[in-house]
DNA sequence: CTGAAAGCGCTTACAG
DNA sequence: CTGAAAGCGCTTACAG
């Protein structure tokens, strides 16, 4: 592989020099560096990043953190796309992106160990168990990190307006005359939290009695134990004329069940999905749904990370809201 | 950051030594490496990924290169389980999972460049364009990688039986009375080549024509293009009693057009799919598809690629092909 | 078994 | 505007 020294050579110039025509420096003459650049064209010149990095202390590398208790991992229907448009953003700001994980080599070692050891920039934590102690460390160390979905106080969120989506989703429900509205939410944590909250909030606005047996957990994208929560609400003496689910997913799963009972969507009993994902729009009946702006959670999250990279003396730690989108679609039917 | 020369002064020893009793030479003493390994511990030492890498020319990074002419990208239906499983055992024979793209900085650069410029080891190349100018350099190069579904001769490929697979599942569809087969495929490419003649072979083997007016052309996970080539079927005038379709997800679209028309599924035309990925199973009815081993197809890429990395005297070209599995499912009813 | 020395390819303060 | 020199953190042939 060519280096400096053999551009330098060819040139008859120093390695400063062409380490300087070559990053534009300005004290350059203008003919020195269009030599250099012709040159460095001619012999192939690629230069070394690990040399640059292990000179600058720049890697340009941002990690991912992507795991979730489900080990849907990089195949998980939803943050695939947020992960997708992070990726995007991120490359166009000239960083890299790169898996974290506990190794080097064939020795074990903790995801911030990980981090140092490669020299990542700043990492996105996404869909994973929020109580990992290896996690926790990461998050109180010196790299900056944007967690999706979760809130770490003090450090940088980007996340759906969680709360008031799902009222808004609760209010159309009840405009079509539903007034007996189950939910099965997703297994504890920030998210499922704000959703439980926002769904009582609505219910005590729009005057609903919120009633404990209509509330199951299930886990996110988890078809069958939501099929199994469906069964347990189906068999209530006092049906619900509505079941929300935690996402599209176990949406499926909720259907599932229902069709399994003899009855049918949306006419004898409606349901809701969440996210928004391709899949709730090319099945039989439409999904009704929240679509989360996945294009937008990843964009701004590249863009605050990036930002905070760059500053960090005044990182911008201000938690970023998108909202999401009613579809109507039609797997919630008049009553 | 500690580094080791911290190390080698607090053990009054040289940094050489403590190189190499941090590597496990065994010229080393047990008493001094355990000493070395003590204080390094003590002190929160974490090697230097860029030094290590600009003296032995190793970096343990792979690269991704995963655009699709759909622009799926990361979410991808079928390939993200691939990739998913890829990662895995990259990361369990501790190397780490990059993307390749084409810049450096703000500097737009071939994707060769890309990789030469941040060291990357190998490269998996999944679902692109395989005529992009750019992608050929790249094969051309001294860099290995493992290309999957595409076959660049002179270098090892892994994808499925595409052309035996598909067979099978005609078979299936014969064996349930069907003699009137339609096929959308997808965009030419390899494995639209093998699907295809996998197709005209079983066509002849079990004695059936094969009618132009019964192939049409679609692209890859694309349900709108899909549902546009099931209309033109529909109103063929001798209209086939099941069609076969890309894949799963553009089977949605044609059992659309399906129901769009006033007609069912599986009861009045029967649809197959192909992937097997997750919706197809959990959607009324269960698709008929062919379920390819992405954990397999994932595992064994990354297998060959590090073996290929790791004897770059011998590397092992041979093509992998992998077996996928039929599911009955019910979208194709006996007639 | 230990260490002095060279060097991987680059950048950057500093001198001229 | 150009260059000599130091140094980023590590590994490794070689000498002892």
């Amino acid at each position: 592989m060519i280096n400096i020294r053999d551009i330098a050579a060819e040139c008859k110039l120093s390695v400063a020099t062409v380490s300087k025509a070559l990053n534009g420096y300005k004290d350059v003459s203008e003919e020195t560096r269009t030599r250099v650049l012709e040159i460095s064209r001619k012999l192939g010149y690629i230069p070394n990043a690990s040399a640059r990095a292990l000179k600058t202390n720049r890697t340009f590398n941002i990690g991912i953190l992507f795991t979730d208790d489900q080990n849907n991992g990089l195949t998980h229907y939803h943050f695939s796309h947020v992960l997708n448009s992070f990726k995007n953003e991120i490359e166009r700001s000239g960083y890299n992106i790169t898996f974290i994980n506990r190794r080097f080599g064939q020795e074990k070692v903790s995801l911030l160990q990980n981090c140092k050891f490669r020299g990542i920039e700043g990492v996105i934590i996404v869909c994973v168990d929020e109580n990992d102690p290896e996690l926790l460390e990461l998050t109180k160390s010196d790299i900056p990190f944007i967690s999706v979905d979760h809130v770490y106080p003090g450090s940088p969120t980007i996340l759906s307006d969680n709360r008031n989506d799902i009222k808004k989703l609760i209010r159309y429900i009840y405009s079509l005359g539903h007034r007996k509205i189950a939910y099965i939410h997703g297994n504890p944590n920030n998210v499922t939290y704000e959703r439980v909250a926002g769904y009582k909030e609505a219910h005590e606005e729009l005057g609903m009695p919120i009633r404990e047996e209509y509330m199951k957990e299930s886990y996110y994208t988890n078809a069958y134990t939501t099929r199994r929560a469906t069964e347990q609400i189906l068999a209530l003496s006092d049906r619900p004329t509505c079941i929300l689910t935690p996402d599209d997913l176990s949406a499926f799963g909720c259907i599932e069940g229902i069709k399994a009972a003899g009855l049918s969507v949306p006419d004898d009993i409606s349901v809701a999905g969440y996210d928004g994902i391709l899949f709730s729009q090319i099945m039989t009946p439409k999904l009704t749904t929240m679509k989360q702006d996945t294009a937008k959670i990843g964009e701004h999250a590249a863009r605050l990370l990036i930002y905070n990279i760059e500053n960090p003396d005044k990182p911008d730690i201000s938690p970023v809201v998108i909202k999401s989108e009613l579809i109507k679609g039609q797997s919630v039917g008049p009553i």
